[in-house]
DNA sequence: CGGTTCATTGAGCCACATCAAGAAGTGTGG
DNA sequence: CCACACTTCTTGATGTGGCTCAATGAACCG
């Protein structure tokens, strides 16, 4: 289900930047790397299960991955998509509260849960960088949730385009402003929905409607072309002047 | 619109156990204490707005308050209910992300965000403190993600009474489980729509469907008893399992 | 080339929104 | 203490956006 990946120099990871060890220097990466492992699991597996232990603090190297909870009569919400430097777990409780799933094949650079929090009490930066991502996700979790409680079909599809253009533009470096923008979707139909709130019918629906009002460009069910990003952005509600972050 | 509190001892703040500062000592509690100020608002007032600057870190001693984002043409999520020993504001930003709003009038304790800066590098009982609460927070905002995305009306002004009386619970001492509950709401109608993803009319029509129901007593509109709370409980979904959180 | 999975499209319905009117509660001034 | 205005809540009537059910189409694969 998982297999071993070769423990590669922090200095040459993709992550180096903008994950929790973003902050360190070169003494801290390596007390990091004393206690490091790599692991890669291909798409559809789990990597955590809600109520279930999980004993490792996770980074995301590479690939994508969703957050979800599913109510007892089948009803799933999707609470948080993961890409790269974005972290499984949490320190302080080894039960996990939501199911974490890879969409794609995904690398994992892992820390056992008890040796992270003793490099938590002892790193300042690795703290302090911890602080700041969960400070940044939480207002991003709050974002999302005037996206589910608020937005139309039609709004909400828009705002997930533009924002996970935003995110993969981050990664990259393209101009995130006006212009025509490619990318490709980590995730299904139902994955969209299900982040979405809404049913995969509706969501095609929207997406097929953002297609016909010349919005998007759907080469393949999976991949997009966004002709003019700013039209897009105002059709998400987004006006530029800072209303969502995600 | 506010005003200076007196300021009284660390030792009988009723937050003392459960704000940033539960995990202080009695030194670390004196240098909150140099830097600590009170202020009162009275209902309605304003405690943060987005996007303008907020230099203070504060906690809530007494009372409530909603953050929450309202988009250009009216409508409006909340995002969160702070309640006593939640805070406000950000370290590393003095920018305000949602506005904040008080509910009753709000007793807050705080400190200026350069000085509670400096505290969370000298003092790492108030730097794991935060962190903790924030990861809590953030487990919290992703559940209510599930609310807002895939509970019908009924479901949502159920789980909102329920996990509103567990909150008022965990701070007084009752039994949480079974039994009959009885608390002040401390939103309006509106509110409640606002924090649910609903209009008004639907979050009254369902609270006097839960009425009629026998699932809950309103002697007035603002005060409620919940005569089976495992009733109720069944009614919002949670089966106990460790479903929800917040 | 059939089987399987995923996406699209259509038809009809229903939960919740919208529009509108009362009712109940709250505060103010006479 | 009442009269009046104002706000908040409730209830009714109607409309509609998104869900449900159902079928077809497209891509992938052994």
């Amino acid at each position: 289900m998982s297999k071993l990946t070769p423990i590669v120099p922090c200095t040459t990871c993709p992550i180096r930047h903008s994950a929790v060890c973003a902050e360190c220097d070169s003494d801290e990466l390596a007390m990091l790397s004393a206690i490091k492992s790599y692991r890669t699991v291909p798409a559809g597996a789990p990597l955590a299960s809600a109520g279930e232990t999980l004993e490792h603090f996770s980074s995301i190297v590479t690939g994508c991955a969703t957050m979800s909870r599913t109510l007892e009569d089948g009803r799933r919400q999707t609470v948080g998509l993961l890409l790269p430097s974005d972290y499984i777990g949490r320190p302080g409780r080894a039960q996990a509260a939501f199911d974490v799933e890879a969409l794609s094949e995904v690398t994992l650079c892992r820390f056992e849960r008890r040796a992270f929090e003793k490099l938590l009490r002892d790193t300042p930066h690795v703290a302090s960088r911890l602080l700041k991502m969960t400070l940044d996700e939480l207002d991003a979790a709050r974002d999302w949730a005037v996206v589910l409680g608020r937005m139309t079909a039609r709004e909400k599809v828009a705002t997930f385009l533009v924002s996970l253009a935003r995110r993969q533009m981050a990664v990259a470096l393209g101009d995130p402003i006006g212009g025509p923008v490619t990318m490709h979707l980590p995730l299904s139909r139902e994955a969209m929905a299900d982040h979405l709130g809404l049913t995969i019918e509706t969501t095609s629906r929207q997406m097929t409607a953002l297609r016909k009002d010349g919005l998007i460009e759907l080469p393949t069910t999976r991949d997009i072309r966004i002709p003019d990003f700013g039209a897009l952005a105002l059709e998400a509600g987004d006006d530029g002047d800072g209303g969502l972050i995600v």
